[in-house]
DNA sequence: CACAGCTACGTCAACGATGACGGTCAACGT
DNA sequence: ACGTTGACCGTCATCGTTGACGTAGCTGTG
């Protein structure tokens, strides 16, 4: 600003005012900067603007730890739509481990976003009461955070899982494995819990060696299946806790042969779920919407809103496709 | 700092140093500085701190369109892989249209990322200059940009369409019918050009009744997969130009319950490909290696190499499954 | 004992921008 | 002729932090 300055003979202020059309400068003063601005391809250095005006940037950040497929691209659509409309920037930072996380949340809130939204990964966010104190409000995504209370946006976990898993007891299953991430994810935990209870009200006593956690990737999970499809007495349905458990288990079930004698119930939805023979029958949720009230609830905050933290919990739904119907 | 420092009574510069563990400073100091800036929840500004150390903010901006399935997510992962390895923070933003994509480019300018990696969205990129003269890098990813010389890591697209052209041509297929995304976009048109290549060794006329463009989502790739093969003397076999138009014409097949009479190959893999039936044969780019190599360089070019801009273009590979070797 | 050399601090200006406030000058009213 | 007004523009302090440099006090040395 002090080289356009100099070279119009003004003073950095008029060039600020232009810049900012803030008024108060000569048409051909002002039209003058502008063109010598534009000639030496000027940007304004907003780091040093938010400084000084205050604490106000524009910018919200979300931290995500991109694990599975298609849930991050749909729940990013969310968020950016609503941020959109208000002109905010969205600042996306991946947070695959613990570690990351604290490193990436810490980071975006000292480059002073006005508000974070997060998708958990750790097992303790109370480091974020800090930024809380500073007036940063933090929004929870798709899972609660530990020590820390704070506004959540999350899916019916445990109905899905008990609907799940109702609907395969529904059509004669009672030997139902079951396919999942790291336990000590919330959704993990709570599709489980859901998947419990469901057999509970069938009176089923639940049989933990059906049961493979810790599969985190697509081949783990293939892996798992494969075990579960080989052993003496297999489940005759699976249900698998994320998509990326499901693609594994769908895989095989087809290398096994048995895509059309054992069931499979998926959460989360998938492309292509429909294409695949049979098609599979997954538990769904909105994920874009989820992504949209999130950010909402987040600007909300950040304009002042200041009712104590929510907890919003949005309906799944079974979408039966083929793959979940098939009776023993 | 200032409030620190008061509890605390030294100054602030004591503080400053405590906090980037500068020394200096007697250790017992050291330990109330800590103890009190804990205690208050302290995190350092590092929008002030940039203004001051001069424009290394550690941080670079990714500019991405959005538009895909998988290609994000892998992109993604190859960028910051290399960008933890040197302690990096990503900034993702999203520049779906193209005044967005200014837009994003901009705010990540002004924001001080010490270089942009850019996905490119629009007709123009000149405004860039301004940026490339004050120093920031910028490197283009996909798509080589438009009225300005940039580092750019492409995949070879037109080498990709031959050779997914010249597979169908070699299986028998003379009627081949092309659905793709927009003719604006240079991987649309390099594909096209390859395919056209293809043809034109084969001694194949082209035909543009059989040329579908402008198919940005499944549903419409769909519309134009039906129509082609409801055509009076429909194409044997299809290629489709990018993976969200594959799924969208694997499904008008599947629908017209002609997948296993018609032909078809995909440019870009994408998860469950394999399982489809038949299982799709699709032409792959390793879009993780192009996110890595496009860091790499970037990061590069942060740390002054200052060599002339770089066309980096990485091969294709096609991947026969079964639904490109079916025969007319 | 004078002096160098070290440790442990403090002071000041600066990064790039803007808010608050003040000044100049022409036009205008009385 | 003189005060008032408003348009136009400048000065200064400030946002939070750090680099450059200064200084007080202590230790060791010849």
């Amino acid at each position: 600003m002090k080289d356009i300055a100099d070279r119009v003979g003004v003073s950095i202020k008029s060039v600020s005012r232009v810049l900012n059309g803030e008024g108060g400068v000569s048409p051909a003063t002002a039209q003058r900067i502008l063109d010598i601005a534009s000639e030496v391809g000027f940007r304004r250095n907003d780091l040093a603007r938010d400084l000084r005006r205050g604490h106000r940037t524009g910018t919200i950040g979300l931290a995500l730890r991109r694990s599975s497929t298609r849930f991050y691209d749909d729940l990013i659509r969310g968020v950016e739509e609503i941020a959109e409309e208000r002109g905010a920037l969205v600042l996306t930072a991946g947070s695959r481990s613990a570690e990351r996380e604290r490193e990436t949340l810490l980071a975006l809130s000292s480059r002073r976003v006005d508000g974070l939204l997060v998708e958990p990964n750790g097992p303790d966010h109370s480091f974020l009461s800090a930024e809380q104190a500073m007036g940063t409000p933090v929004v929870f995504v798709d899972r609660p955070p530990s020590r820390l209370t704070a506004d959540t946006i999350l899916s019916d976990d445990f109905a899905g899982g008990r609907a799940a898993t109702a609907h395969l007891v529904a059509h004669g299953h009672r030997r139902i494995g079951v396919i999942g991430a790291l336990p000590d994810l919330h959704t993990v935990r709570e599709r489980l819990r859901g998947h419990e209870a469901a057999l509970a009200e069938a009176g089923i006593a639940p049989d933990e060696r059906l049961v493979r956690l810790n599969r985190e990737t697509a081949d783990q999970a293939h892996a798992a299946a494969a075990e579960l499809l080989a052993a003496v007495d297999p489940p005759t349905a699976l249900f698998t806790l994320n998509n990326v458990c499901t693609i594994g288990a769908a895989r095989a079930l087809r290398e096994a042969g048995r895509e059309s004698r054992v069931a499979l119930i998926g959460f989360d939805d998938f492309d292509l779920a429909d294409l695949l023979t049979p098609p599979v029958t997954v538990v769904a949720h909105d994920v874009t919407e989820m992504g949209r009230q999130a950010a909402r609830l987040l600007f909300a905050r950040i304009d002042g809103y200041a009712e104590p933290p929510q907890r919003i919990v949005l309906p799944v739904e079974l979408i039966a496709r083929g793959s979940g119907e098939i009776e023993p």
